[in-house]
DNA sequence: ATTATCTATAGATCTATAGATAATGC
DNA sequence: ATTATCTATAGATCTATAGATAATGC
């Protein structure tokens, strides 16, 4: 294992050189966690063999175990770096209900949860949501989480829509999902403007049937709120 | 390969017995792909074995290769179920533009497109998304299957909304993604009630910005046009 | 004879470990 | 001496094939 988190490696760095020559464009670990998110979101996480990860690296298989105990913590790592920035600031985001209306409050949260998937390097945020990885019980963190915002969802949308609605459809399992739509635009080679951005957070609040005239004064409130979570 | 397509196997039928003694439920080869989508959808394409396949059916895991040439073959005929009733109807439901408006038509397609997703045995509408299956050049078909039915619903959806929305967002994409609520639903365990379809249908057309006092009328026309297709 | 399984196994992969080695740095 | 790689390989799987076998049906 490294004994310390060393930054950058130049050419010339400690250690036995690789076979390839190549050298490392960030760190050997980031480089690793790097293809390893671009091939489990191409081919899935039991769809890449560790030799594949490794050749995409340039080291030699066996290297990517001086780095990580096994497969399993490569995985774990990418996602715990997808899951983290959401879970910190769901709670903050609730507490903005005191100052500003419900839909607002849903406004700001599509917006940063979409954010957060847009800026997720190759797509990771995907990561949980496939089932090689979720059948793991190993990664069963990663589920709970997305129960847990899922919850968020469900608690905002049931301030906004009324009873009967709310218990039929359990909005905050669509709103996730309508959220992820950044997951399948970037899927298809689309960018994610700014206009697409306001339209799935808009479309959230007519989802909690939310009127058209509330939505604007929600959107630009929103997007003034969401730089301090950014 | 079996000459004929044998219906249901009676215990005591031609063969040399399995070594488990259990029976059939079906033909075996039903038996085979119901159990494969179940262990596809659950643990993923590569994720799952042929051995972790033919233990679940109770037959040795090279007795597969009785019934199908690879296991490749097993998913494209689970593929082909998944995709073959849509690609069916979607030229003729768009032919219903002639007789009833965009909306109405929108909210056929929805309906139909849920109801499928919803019939599938164990959930197998998810495995055209899953990446350990469309990294795979053998199922390259049902990738474009998919690419066709976004384009149906950015059709439909460029005649509902005002062009600006539609060149942003594609909403094709946003629909199908909408639609396929249906998937998490069900991974969820949830069951999906009539009043759930019809509010992803209303939806949809709440995404094109159709009004509330168009969305009851098409979703009257769309429930009496829909039991045609089904 | 035909059918649907079985046993046995080849050959390819896949994960992970043991121990050697080529750099730098003290 | 420490670091980060390498080579080599064990042992576990995994897919697929060859050929045997136990039923039924003619």
């Amino acid at each position: 294992m490294p004994a310390t988190m060393t930054s950058t490696r130049r050419p010339g760095g400690p250690g036995r050189p690789r076979h390839t020559g190549q050298t490392a464009t960030g760190s050997a670990r980031e480089d690793i966690l790097d293809h390893a998110a671009r091939l489990f979101t191409s081919c899935g996480y039991a769809g890449t063999s560790t030799r594949d990860i490794a050749e995409a690296v340039g080291i030699r298989q066996s290297s990517l175990y001086y780095h990580f105990a096994d497969k399993g913590e490569i995985l774990s790592e990418l996602l715990e770096q997808t899951i983290r920035p959401t879970i910190d600031k769901v709670e903050e985001i609730e507490k903005l209900a005191s100052e500003h209306d419900w839909a607002t409050v849903l406004y700001v949260l599509v917006l940063l949860d979409v954010h957060t998937l847009a800026v997720a390097p190759h797509n990771a945020g995907m990561l949980p949501r496939l089932p090689d990885v979720t059948s793991q019980p190993l990664f069963a963190r990663s589920k709970a989480v997305r129960r847990e915002l899922i919850d968020a969802y469900d608690r905002i949308a049931s301030r906004l829509t009324d009873d009967r609605r709310q218990h039929d459809l359990r909005l905050g399992n669509v709103l996730l999902q309508l959220v992820e739509v950044v997951i399948s635009i970037r899927r298809v080679g689309d960018t994610l403007t700014d206009t697409k951005r306001h339209a799935i957070a808009a479309s959230a609040l007519r989802l909690c049937d939310v009127s058209e005239e509330q939505i604007w004064p929600s959107a630009l409130t929103a997007e003034r709120l969401v730089g301090q979570f950014i």
